[in-house]
DNA sequence: TGGATTGACTTTGTCCGACAAAGTCACCTA
DNA sequence: TAGGTGACTTTGTCGGACAAAGTCAATCCA
């Protein structure tokens, strides 16, 4: 075993060299010298320019495009692109699962991030999103009549997903995703079990809603807070316990409308 | 030109190989049927398992190595880890970057979760967190008597992950990193430009510390947000603008202290 | 003439084999 | 017994190879 520091010379580190590859490529993307959409370049080229082995080359790409700063087009050719938001929100899901978090810490989280989307959206909701928030609010409506639990809480996600949108701050839709796709599948259990849960979560979005027509703060907050301490209880009163482990849901596929 | 979806058959969708064999992998971890620290195996058993050849192998390892599904150990093997925070933090940064968000943006989460971190550390912190925050108020202290602008704002940033990890929830420790990341950096401008600045942040952390102490929710409430307010009026007051985007640095490497 | 067909060319996905560097481990000797 | 030695294992890199699939332009037939 080679003892590092243990000598007179510090241990010279050599980064394999796809990390390198990709290191270099990843720098072009962030530094905004490549653009977004713009070719990459063929395997080729890059074997050329870095003057290293294709399979090299391709070690290297295959970290970035994990990594979402390229991608490969329909064409399969490579393009540098942003990160997007939903594949780093499902990551970052899948290691809070792993970390066995409990639904009362993603709880908190929610309720402080949602509560700042409604404020956020107040000063900030367009007409089109009072359309959009309208229109899920329609949805909703059906969904519950029809009794179906699975198409109501999609349209709960939907609802708040719009919400944050509305908010006009992106590290704000960015920073509440991965708390809520954890969060949000529960609704349809609880939306099964508890027979009052539909009406109220209509009742609240339906609040929060006008609220936000008004921009009326203090009714947004209210009434956000409010539908999110029923799910809590609703989340309860479905038998659960806060602080046991959110279970281990190999959730790969994030639900529709969620794109952007 | 074969059109997709032009004739009686669905498209056959062939996922590479590479993807396949990752997919696999990320799969045994996330389910837990491969434990954090367990060796995932060398790459000839792979081959073997999967049989597909050991490029293909490669290919579908660097990927999820870039993920944080697996890690290469000190001896080069392979294990499976959990995604570290960090990384998929500094992920996140990167990506909010590159979507050019605004201070504004930042600064709203950033309050909503330093003052969420806040409310849960009353309710949470033990002796030893305080101790802990005694000793960054000691380094902050001296780093402001030495006039160490750099010194100073890495203490600030390892208080405020001190407060979130005092609150014990990990979602919040999570969600608060990426935002935070961006924040951060800009306190040693500030401490460097305004006269006040390191002042009243000692004064603001005593406060938040003391409040925590006395498990004083509402001090501590209180506290922590002139702390922050007051950052985004020395932010103003170095002549910068809220809505202006965040720099594109290329901040790859993380503050000392976050590795947790 | 115009649209379909064909075929050359490019690019990616996969595979094979090879070798050097570096780590591991058992063995052997001073 | 401590430490060096050498065989073995494993990874990092390279070269070449071929099939599948996309692109594009020339060609052919109605």
């Amino acid at each position: 075993m080679v003892e590092a520091g243990s000598g007179r010379f510090e241990r010279i580190q050599v980064a394999p060299a796809y990390q390198l590859v990709a290191e270099a490529i990843e720098r072009e993307v962030v530094s905004g010298r490549l653009l977004p959409g713009e070719p990459v370049g063929t395997e080729a080229e890059l074997v050329r320019q870095f003057g290293v082995n294709r399979s090299t080359v391709r070690e290297g790409i295959r970290a970035l495009e994990e990594g979402g700063f390229i991608q490969r087009g329909p064409d399969r050719r490579l393009y540098a692109c942003l990160p997007r938001y939903n594949r780093l929100s499902s990551r970052m899901s899948r290691a809070l699962i792993l970390h066995e978090v409990t639904f009362r810490e993603l709880f908190s989280v929610a309720l402080a991030l949602e509560v700042a989307s409604a404020e956020q959206a107040v000063e900030h909701i367009t007409d089109e999103m009072l359309d959009r928030l309208e229109e899920n609010q329609r949805e909703s409506e059906d969904a519950a009549a029809a009794g179906d639990a699975a198409r109501l809480s999609e349209a709960d996600g939907a609802f708040h997903h719009l919400v944050a949108k509305a908010s006009g701050n992106r590290v704000l839709l960015l920073s509440r995703e991965p708390a809520s796709l954890l969060f949000f599948p529960t609704t349809e259990m609880i939306c099964r079990r508890v027979p009052e849960g539909p009406g109220r979560m209509i009742t609240a979005h339906r609040h929060v809603i006008d609220a936000l027509r008004a921009r009326d703060l203090e009714q947004a907050r209210l009434w956000m807070s409010r539908h999110l301490y029923d799910w809590r209880r609703g989340f309860e009163r479905a038998g659960r316990d806060l602080d046991e482990p959110v279970e281990r849901i190999y959730a790969r596929s994030l639900p529709p409308g969620l794109s952007d």
